[in-house]
DNA sequence: TTGTAGGCGTTATCAA
DNA sequence: TTGATAACGCCTACAA
């Protein structure tokens, strides 16, 4: 492995000229400059990372931080799709992107990486971050962070959340334009920010149309089996009066509620229309292909790095907390009424 | 950010008797030790990895490759669930897992972390990688390697594997020993490394029954939608004479085959048996369960890991190719005939 | 425009 | 068992 003395010597110019030469700087001519760039081609070097940081003080790393639970337990392809976004948008940057698990609210444990806490610039955190925890991220570690769909309106940290608020409101609007008045909601409780949002964006568009709230379920997961459960209960509780459509906090809730009404034996899209959130790759294999509100994952990713790229070098000007739009995506899980 | 000096200054030795100390090394005696220790403690000190890392001559860091367009396109869980495996055990060591995007076989550039080579210690590679991008790899970069899910036979590299043709033997005998005696086989081209292990491990179990092959389709890629059109164009041709059971080479294409058969107006599994492969989290979701081979995706990760790791430090004792057994998971999509 | 020399924070060697 | 001191490879004033 050559080092930058040996190209200094090949080059015939001194380490000073050869390092100024190799970071591009004015104050070597480009005569000398590319003679010293041809001998790091011919010789294959590269700077040593450690020598390089050390001198700069810098690492040239950020740590992704993902809830090692939600992580492996619901395995959603979300964070297949942040990270790509990431991992795409770094790559084009000097920096590197590291991973890094951490535990839930009782066993949140910053001593599994603190101890590389000189080799990092910065944090990005991945889904939502109890809030006590991410007081102690900060105090301990004092690192530029940006949060990636926390869905929390932490005004003191940067962040990059998707607009659920808009996309509900959407999603619900198109169903009312469609000519549905009777709408059932399906969500996650209120609790958590995204049910909390969501269902304010669906009643927002209902009341810009004069309706009622018709029915809603709140007790969902996130899951397929969580959609069947919801309209075993919703159609329980209606028998006689059901409604025409069904919003869908996340499309494999309306999956579920998809396959659970097909066993009933109804028809989709001519006896309910369903619309979900998220749009992913099994949305649109399904039988119907199913309407729901793109989100647009990569591009948290790609947005949330440079965010905290920028912030790192202090000349982040955005607001502290990015919205990232999201788009109607129309298959034909839904039809006029 | 306190440095090892500060930590001798307080402690009252010398530089390297701090060092030794915080190496636990046995050079310097217990109380010492402690004390040393102590101010470690009180003061919050860690080590500056550039400075450690320069000075040893390692990184402790593993590169995870990825093919960008698999990861990105196909969105495939299984890619979580394995890099949750080795992120997962990369944190019970020293060392830190950083990823790295690769293009396609014309695009792949290694330009974009050759200059971070000074900075890994080794390559973990994840899913097929062409032959020659391999060997370029290898050659460039001269660190331990070990492909993970490559699938392949190349017989001078690391590797970790699912045993395919365990797995679709076993799913096969199953089917058989349930009483089909006709089975369809759903797959992929032999052209794929994959496709061929399950083609073979499909006929070894049909042979060693003195069965015949019945019909089959290979011509799927790994989604739902394959497992729709395999069915339409089995169906069609076997119009009279149907079989009983399908073995298919994944659970998405099992789940189409599964819904294409339920809009057909047939019962699974009262019509028909379906098998998978994989035991993705959707499988047990659907209607009915799907009962399929589970792939230990998070274990391929923890091993591929650890067997890097012990390439590094120069102490594997395993074999080249890893190859980790499956499990058949019994549910509710087949049924004895 | 170029070269010299000191510093970045650790580790490792070798006397004491 | 401890304590100077020289690496590790690069960057950057400062001087020439």
């Amino acid at each position: 492995m050559y080092k930058l003395k040996d190209v200094a010597e090949k080059a015939n110019v001194s380490l000073a000229t050869a390092s100024l030469a190799i970071n591009d700087s004015d104050l070597v001519n480009d005569k000398t400059k590319k003679k010293v760039l041809d001998w790091v081609q011919k010789l294959g070097y590269y700077p040593n990372m450690h020598a390089r940081n050390l001198a700069r003080g810098r690492s040239y790393n950020i740590v992704l931080m993902i809830n090692s639970k939600y992580f492996l337990t619901y395995s959603n392809i979300f964070y297949l799709r942040v990270i790509g976004g990431i991992i795409k948008e770094a790559e084009k940057t000097e920096y590197s992107v590291v991973f890094s698990f951490y535990g839930d609210k009782k066993d949140f444990d910053l001593e599994k990486f603190k101890h590389k806490i000189t080799n990092i610039d910065g944090i990005v955190v991945l889904d939502v971050i109890d809030k006590k925890n991410l007081k102690i991220l900060k105090e301990k570690c004092k690192l530029p962070i940006i949060l990636i769909d926390n869905h929390k309106k932490n005004k003191s940290t940067y962040g990059v959340d998707n607009d659920d608020y808009g996309g509900a409101y959407k999603a619900t609007k198109y169903l009312i334009e469609l000519g549905h008045k009777k709408i059932g909601y399906i969500g996650i409780p209120d609790s958590h920010p995204l049910g909390k949002e969501c269902w304010e964006g669906f009643k927002k568009a209902l009341e810009e149309y004069n309706l009622n709230e018709f029915c809603s379920y709140k007790k969902c997961k996130l899951g397929i089996t969580s959609g069947r459960e919801a309209i075993d209960y919703l159609i329980n509780i209606n028998k006689n009066n059901l409604p025409s459509a069904f919003f869908c906090l996340n499309d494999y809730i309306a999956i579920g509620v998809m396959e659970e009404l097909k066993n009933k034996g109804y028809k989709i899209p001519d006896d309910f229309s369903i619309i979900g959130m998220d749009d992913m790759p099994l949305s649109s294999e399904i039988d119907p292909p199913l309407t729901t509100v793109k989100i647009k994952m990569e591009e948290m990713g790609n947005i949330g790095i440079n965010n905290l790229i920028s912030i790192i070098n202090n000349n982040y000007k955005g607001p502290r907390k990015f919205i990232v739009d999201n788009e109607l995506i129309k298959r034909k899980s839904c039809k006029s009424f």
